[in-house]
DNA sequence: CATGAATGAGCTTTCATTCAT
DNA sequence: AATGAATGAAAGCTCATTCAT
């Protein structure tokens, strides 16, 4: 049934995201999930298999609030405060840091790699959609290259929750967004 | 012998770097370096005293090469042009990959998480020292809040190496510091 | 009824002879017949079941073919004549093989050793019968001890099986058919 | 170091013959030698390569002493009084029956297959050479296709053991030696 | 210092079997 | 009658680690 499969894929996120790749055996995610071992291979070839899946479990559904939140948004602060509260929910549920772990683990499974390069594009797109919806009628607008300013972002994203995973101390997100407010409020002011 | 052990160490980067922490197990640093699964023994306590001393190992080796690279810079453009080459010497030698390995492995081991927290703060150190440096006697710098900037820094830079790895043909690190250097340039005109 | 459990009974020849015994898994057999595992257990009360009447069941059906096929012949050259034209119909269908991995399997389940002696013990009577009409009014009629020459056939005939699946090249039962076919002439021209 | 290797070939021949291929799995292995089952792994790349390295160990053991216990051997008495005691052997030590549970065995691998055929090549060159030279001078020289017999020869001796494991009570290979003998007797008295 | 053998725990996976439907 | 989901035991195999040499 489908139910069961994300039942598994949920358990999956969570094991990921708590013990890391290295300890998310197949006991470690089926005793996150509160069912036995080989519910797993009846719904995915292999832990691969599953690991695969969540990769694009995570990615759809963080992709689809991601969207719905954003939609509407053209002022620059009230992105970064729908992002904030994203980024919120992101940390909550382990998403992040269950997909840092896949990244990480890409190098050790082709298919992993193709099914974590193949999400981490869309997002590059959707933050290069967002970022030219933000600079439009900006008179800086033509000096800034959106490719590459969406894969920095993408990539800071990831990396903010590794060191903030590292360090609740001095890593703070929490004033990076409030800095980011300060940086729009300023871009918001600007007008062709 | 300190030889031997440098030995384990440089074998640990590179299977980490080609591998994958998961894949890192005695045998196959062994393999990689050319010796008995045994003598790892000899020189670490075990595999996670290995990998917490391989965290040092390229922090501490990297730091002298960085400062001694961007020691008397003050320009923007020119340390984005140091900061490039070095950015190409760590890709070289899978540095940055195997840093990350063991980041992502830190949630896995306390001892490891205490020793990359050491590190990164060592680096975001680094990095906002570079920043004030760059910034000083600029028009915005009291608009530039150092210490997160320099913790976004470091994020990027890790970020950015998972993504390239994953995706060779889109995220460009080149075309980044491309338009980093365009950046700069803007920067170095602005005096007080 | 009973034609399922033909049908699953058919798929465990099949299976056995072509996976052999160690790999002809409720899941195997299930697939080979195009069933769902579940059915197996609806008709067997479990696999060591189900083997014990493949047993019966591949010796019931040939039986009946031998004795059909061999019931009027008296002499020894038409003797070899139908046994060779049941042999290709064993090889051709697995019923051999399959029988020869139960034999094989026998000593892993006391409960299929029972059914596999009973019903090797009946192609040895068979055999018995059959020889002592082929040697009948011969002239070395006395000096034949039908039951160990019986037994002997039995052995023969198993054990060839093995050896032809395996070396299709050297061990040719057509060749030891022409040689029997040889023998029978000879036999058949000595009366009292 | 090449004992231990040996200590679990022979752990290898008495599971296979106590307990069947199914069976014999790698820690019913360890169990009957008394080792621990990483051992096996140690010296061997998988069970597959135990299997084929046993079906190899057997053979080689038993053309030793087949051949010297053979050697000198021209009368047809004689040499069916050695094969009697040879054949005890084996039966004590469960050579024929392990064997007989690698043929069967072989139709799951295909390097088994290999391995167990190139085996009962050597047996079946042997068989045919002991008969060659048992017939050699005889009146009935050129009517027996020594090939075939040979063929048939190693195919009774496995298919023997199979059926007196299975009823002890009827099928005696003391009697059908006993019977051996006695056609032995009638070809030594025959010469050219 | 270094090695190779050995161990036992633990991992991924498969399997026989049960059960609700 | 039959199926598909689920389970828990056990299988093959790998691994970190120890130790005699």
């Amino acid at each position: 049934m489908r139910e069961t499969g994300q039942r598994v894929l949920r358990a999956a996120v969570r094991t990921l995201s708590q013990l890391g790749y290295r300890k998310s055996t197949a006991r470690a995610i089926a005793a996150t999930g509160g069912f036995a071992p080989g519910v797993i291979y009846y719904h995915f070839a292999d832990l691969d298999d599953l690991f695969v899946a969540t990769a694009r479990f995570i990615s759809e559904q963080r992709m689809a609030r991601y969207q719905a939140e954003t939609a509407g948004v053209t002022e620059a602060v009230e992105m970064i405060a729908s992002l904030r509260s994203l980024y919120v929910e992101d940390e909550a549920e382990g998403h992040i840091s269950a997909i840092q772990e896949l990244v990480a683990a890409a190098v050790t499974s082709p298919r992993l790699a193709d099914s974590v390069r193949e999400e981490t594009a869309r997002w590059v797109d959707f933050a290069e959609a967002v970022i030219r919806r933000m600079i439009a009628d900006k008179p800086f607008e033509d000096l800034i290259p959106a490719p590459e300013v969406a894969s920095a972002f993408v990539a800071t994203y990831l990396g903010l929750e590794m060191l903030s995973h590292l360090h609740a101390d001095r890593t703070r997100p929490d004033q990076m967004f409030d800095a980011a407010a300060r940086l729009a409020a300023i871009i918001d002011l600007l007008h062709t």
